[in-house]
DNA sequence: TATTTCTCCGTGCACGTGCACGGAGAAATT
DNA sequence: AATTTCTCCGTGCACGTGCACGGAGAAATA
């Protein structure tokens, strides 16, 4: 083992000997916070070049005071439930930024009231943080929302979805569209042209669709068409309320029992669990099945077989993501991409296991 | 924006002063290096549970006067090769640790010979390394290799493949056989029972296979045996050379011709291009095709739909990881996983650009 | 008792950066 | 000319930890 001092970084006392000045022009100069005269501020900046300086981040945040605070605001969830994953991960990502005096604090709003939306999004104001991140469930209270964060300079990020044309710092998530382009690929290859294929969706209070949902729908939609299957396959819609499963499962029942010859099933959110259990159930093997999200359940019913494809979209990268580029904005000024999609990955019995195992 | 000071991060001197103690002490139970009495020891170690007392890792390595020094051993590539994404990695990961004051140095052997990588790895010494990692490419002269390593006290890790029964400190790579046993499901489904399948095999010098390509293979027809599908697919393999193109391009020419209702083809590495070459100038679209690893010239022919799949295995986080890991362990003294499949991740045309464009 | 050795421990500087403070000299004002 | 203001810049401490140095007191040796 070596004891080597110094591999050589060259640090700021380098450029301030090189450029002629002290360390606190040179300071000023990184920070530029002005009070440094042109000659010496090119002096320093040529030195900075030349010597192809870069900062210890290490000691930059053990010499910073300031303390960054972020919010992030997700929907309530019951244990098991896809936002888990989500709200986990911000607690896992913040611990790798503790130490360049980041902290964060989380706030809940109901997935199935704009309002509580509205309210939750309110409260966030009061603590006066330096960036918020968030997963823009209402369009309208969310551009609300986000042109008072504009208003009182306080950089925003988006994960899950986004809503176009504002002002966001970043957004990671899936091209939903692609992601259900991709589902009819893999649910539809190989089955009669002709083929029942049942389409599952949950509806949330008035009937609205969440933008996942509607967009992954078209991109379904879209390579239908694109085969030319328009009008041959039979797609067969039903439509599940999101909380009450006895009637969701006579809705089924009612589904497959019209339908004798149904190949294949999808759903475009995480509770495809619901229709496997169903499937489980009548012990029926025959049908093609395709959902999202590695919730326990899901992967359960994949590895059983009951589940034939899952389609993931990291959400703990999405989250860390966002995390780590509000860090590096807000605090190191680097460059951050806008808009960032996250992989279709694409999960079988097969591969599930190494996916899930795998710890970066 | 706050400016508030400190949040409460409890340091060393904290549980000095609880400990009734100077700060030296504290640092010297920490480090277990002796010269403390047991009274002081024990006050010590109470108050650091007490306080849940973590070190601050930047003001530690900033402190730090140690150099790491890490060696790693990769086969020689030419441009577009797969080795050329782990190179790469390796330049990439490092500058992640440089403020850890860690460096690496890389060292290439000829993939094709033996005594190549026992040079190679027996100059590893004179470097006086702190860790050493490779790809482990030939197993007797890697055995010898990391026998001295022990000897030496110097940790290793291996990526890529590994050599079981030895001292490694971790393993990153895939589970071949698995994602030959994938490979084929993926391959194989929804063809004829009685298919012509092309199996591609590159030889190495002696007619060796390389671990990889062995397991794969066994994968592969494990699958096949577990279907029942043994002796009705038609499995034709074809032996090409890793260096000559030309001969390579009469022996595919042979195999088609000798064969003429191929339905698909594998190659269990990454040159599955020389096959989409082929099929692409005789304008055949009718063979499903398979291979690995995301080289620039396989993804073009996936989005021209001349291959059907790829499977990756993140060359970049195997890298990226067995460097950390080292980090952790040597530098942290924290504990590590020391078997780590990474994911078997599927790629078809729709889904590749996002799984490219995807920074983390 | 005087000297040496040994055990244990406190002090203080260093790492690279941020930032407050204050000072020197020029320019503007009285 | 004396004073004030302004522009520019250097000095020095702090962040939390590692580590070298040396000192105090006890124990062993003379």
């Amino acid at each position: 083992m070596n004891e080597e001092n110094k591999q050589g970084r060259i640090g700021i006392k380098d450029i301030a000997l090189l450029a002629g000045v002290s360390k606190g022009t040179v300071d000023r100069v990184i920070h530029n916070r002005g009070e440094v005269s042109i000659k010496s501020r090119e002096a320093v900046q040529k030195a900075i070049k030349d010597l192809d300086y870069s900062p210890n981040l290490f000691a930059r945040s053990l010499a910073s005071r300031k303390h960054y605070r972020f919010v992030c605001i997700i929907p309530k969830y019951q244990p098991g439930d896809y936002w888990e994953t989500a709200d986990l991960s911000f607690d896992e990502a913040v611990r790798s930024f503790t130490d360049y005096n980041v902290s964060i604090e989380k706030k809940y709003f109901d997935q199935l009231d704009a309002s509580s939306f509205a309210v939750t999004a309110e409260s966030v104001f009061s603590q006066l943080p330096d960036g918020v991140i968030l997963a823009p469930f209402f369009r309208t209270e969310t551009l609300a929302f986000v042109s008072k964060l504009i208003a009182q300079n306080i950089p925003f990020s988006f994960f899950d979805s986004m809503v176009e044309d504002t002002d966001f710092l970043t957004y990671y998530g899936q091209n939903s569209f692609q992601s259900g382009y991709i589902a009819a690929k893999l649910l539809l290859d190989g089955l009669p042209e002709d083929a029942e294929i049942l389409v599952v969706l949950t509806q949330r209070k008035k009937n609205v669709l969440s933008n996942q949902t509607v967009n992954r729908n078209r991109g379904f939609i879209e390579y239908i068409k694109k085969r030319g299957l328009e009008g041959k396959l039979k797609l067969v819609e039903v439509w599940l309320a999101d909380d009450d499963e006895k009637a969701n499962f006579s809705l089924l029942q009612d589904a497959f029992s019209k339908n004798k010859s149904v190949k294949a099933a999808i759903t475009f959110n995480s509770k495809v669990y619901r229709l496997a259990m169903y499937l489980e159930n009548l012990h029926r093997t025959d049908v093609r099945l395709l959902g999202y999200d590695l919730l326990e359940k899901n992967v359960r019913y994949l590895k059983q077989g009951v589940i034939s494809f899952l389609i993931a979209q990291r959400p703990d990268k999405q989250v860390y993501c966002s995390l780590r580029d509000m860090c590096r904005k807000l605090i190191f000024k680097q460059e951050v991409t806008r808009v960032n999609y996250v992989p279709v990955d694409l999960l079988i019995k097969d591969n599930i296991d190494y996916y899930i195992d795998f710890k970066e």
